[in-house]
DNA sequence: AAGTCACGCAACCGCTCGCGC
DNA sequence: GGCGCGAGCGGTTGCGTGACT
C-alpha cells in the first residue's frame, strides 16, 4: 500500500503564496502557534497543503527570520560547518540564528559553491581541485622550495608515480608541506615518505582518518596558514589568514556537542581538522574583518579568498627533469 | 525597445525519521 | 516488531528579475 499523500491536492493552491495568505497563516499561528500542520490549512481557511504552510511559515514568515546579506561571520560558519557535517542544512541552520535550513541552502548553492569552484576548490571535499591544477606548476611548487635532496623525486615515489593520477594528489600534498614547514626540506621528505608509506597505493583521498577528535589545545597543531587535515592530505584554506575573525567561532564549534559528534564519528574524508587549526594564538587576521566586513561585495570575497588559497606556483616548470 | 540569457530564491517533491498505537 | 502518520530534511524545479546584446 503506498503512503498516503500529505494531504489532498485537489483543490489546494500551489505557487507563490500572496499577502492575504501569509496574513491569515501568520495570524492563526500568532492565535493557535505552529504545529498540527495538516489541520492548520483547514482551520484557518487556506486553501493550501500543510506542509506548504510550514515551509511558508519556517522559511519566510517566521518573525525571528533575519533577511538579507549573509555576513562573512556567517558565511565562515557556514563553510566551516559544511566541511564537518556536509549538506545537513538544518544542522547548519541551527548554528546560525534567524537563517533557515532553505536559505543556507540556497546561499551554498548560488555563492559559496561557485566561489570555492572558482576557487580552485571542490566544494563537497573542501580539498583542493588537483584536476585543474597545473602538473607542473604543482611540482615545481613542491620542489622549488626545497633542498635539491627533495630533486630525487623519481626515486622516491617511483617513476610510474608520476603518472598516477593519485600521485597529482600527492604532489600537491607535498606542495602544501612545503609550505607547512616553512621550507624544512628534511621534514618534507620524511612526511611525503610517511604518506606514501601510510597509504599504500597512494589513496590519500577518501580515506577513513581513524582516532578521535581533539580539540586544538590537545593537538599541537602549528600551521603556517594552509593547516592540514590528519592525512595531510587537505588543506585549510581559512587558516590562520581567515579573512574573518574565525577565533570566536572555532571555540565556539568546539564546545558544541554535535560538531563534536560529528567530527568524533567523521567517516569521510573532510578535512575536519582544518575547521579546528587557526591557531588560537591569532586572533587577528590579515584583514581586519571588522573593515573587510564593511566592504562586502562579491568580488572583494573572491579576491581575499584567492589571495588565501593562492600556491605561488611558478609556470616553468619542466616534468621531463623528473622522467 | 525588445529579446535572450543567467541568476537567485521561493516553493515543491519525495524520501526518511521518529513517535504512537 | 510492524504499521500508519505527522513532521522534517535535502534535492530539485520553475518563476521573477536584472543584465546583456
Amino acid at each position: 500500500m503506498g503512503r498516503a499523500p500529505c494531504c489532498n491536492k485537489n483543490g489546494l493552491k500551489k505557487g507563490p503564496w500572496t499577502p492575504e495568505e501569509d496574513l491569515i497563516l501568520t495570524n492563526y499561528i500568532h492565535t493557535n502557534g505552529p504545529g498540527n500542520w495538516r489541520n492548520l490549512p483547514k482551520n484557518a481557511g487556506l486553501q493550501r497543503c500543510g506542509k506548504s504552510c510550514r515551509l511558508r511559515w519556517t522559511n519566510y514568515l517566521r518573525p525571528d527570520i533575519k533577511r538579507g546579506r549573509f555576513s562573512f561571520e556567517e558565511e565562515e560558519t557556514i563553510i566551516q560547518l559544511h566541511s564537518i557535517m556536509g549538506n545537513k542544512w538544518s544542522a547548519i541552520a541551527a548554528r546560525l540564528p534567524g537563517r533557515t535550513d532553505n536559505e543556507i541552502k540556497n546561499y551554498w548553492n548560488t555563492h559559496i559553491r561557485k566561489r570555492l569552484l572558482r576557487m580552485g576548490i571542490d566544494p563537497v571535499t573542501h580539498a583542493p581541485r588537483l584536476d585543474l591544477l597545473d602538473m607542473s606548476s604543482i611540482l615545481r611548487s613542491a620542489i622549488g622550495n626545497v633542498t635539491p635532496s627533495f630533486m630525487n623525486l623519481q626515486g622516491l615515489l617511483g617513476a610510474q608515480a608520476l603518472m598516477n593520477p593519485e600521485f597529482l594528489k600527492l604532489a600537491a600534498t607535498a606542495t602544501l608541506l612545503s609550505l607547512k614547514n616553512d621550507h624544512n626540506p628534511s621534514n618534507l621528505v620524511s612526511q611525503v615518505q610517511q604518506i606514501n608509506n601510510n597509504t599504500g597505493n597512494c589513496q590519500m583521498q577518501n580515506q577513513v582518518v581513524p582516532g578521535q577528535f581533539q580539540t586544538p589545545t590537545q593537538s599541537n597543531n602549528i600551521n603556517n596558514g594552509f593547516s592540514m587535515s590528519p592525512d595531510n592530505s587537505i588543506p585549510s584554506y581559512l587558516g590562520e589568514h581567515s579573512y574573518l575573525n574565525a577565533q570566536q567561532n572555532q571555540v565556539d564549534l568546539l564546545q558544541d556537542p554535535e560538531v563534536v559528534h560529528f567530527l568524533n564519528n567523521a567517516n569521510q574524508n573532510i578535512g575536519y581538522e582544518s575547521v579546528l587549526s587557526t591557531p588560537l594564538s591569532t586572533p587577528t587576521p590579515l584583514n581586519s574583518s571588522s573593515t573587510y566586513v564593511n566592504s562586502s561585495s562579491e568580488e572583494e570575497r573572491d579576491t581575499y579568498c584567492s589571495d588565501v588559497f593562492k600556491l605561488e606556483i611558478p609556470e616553468s616548470l619542466d616534468i621531463s627533469d623528473f622522467l
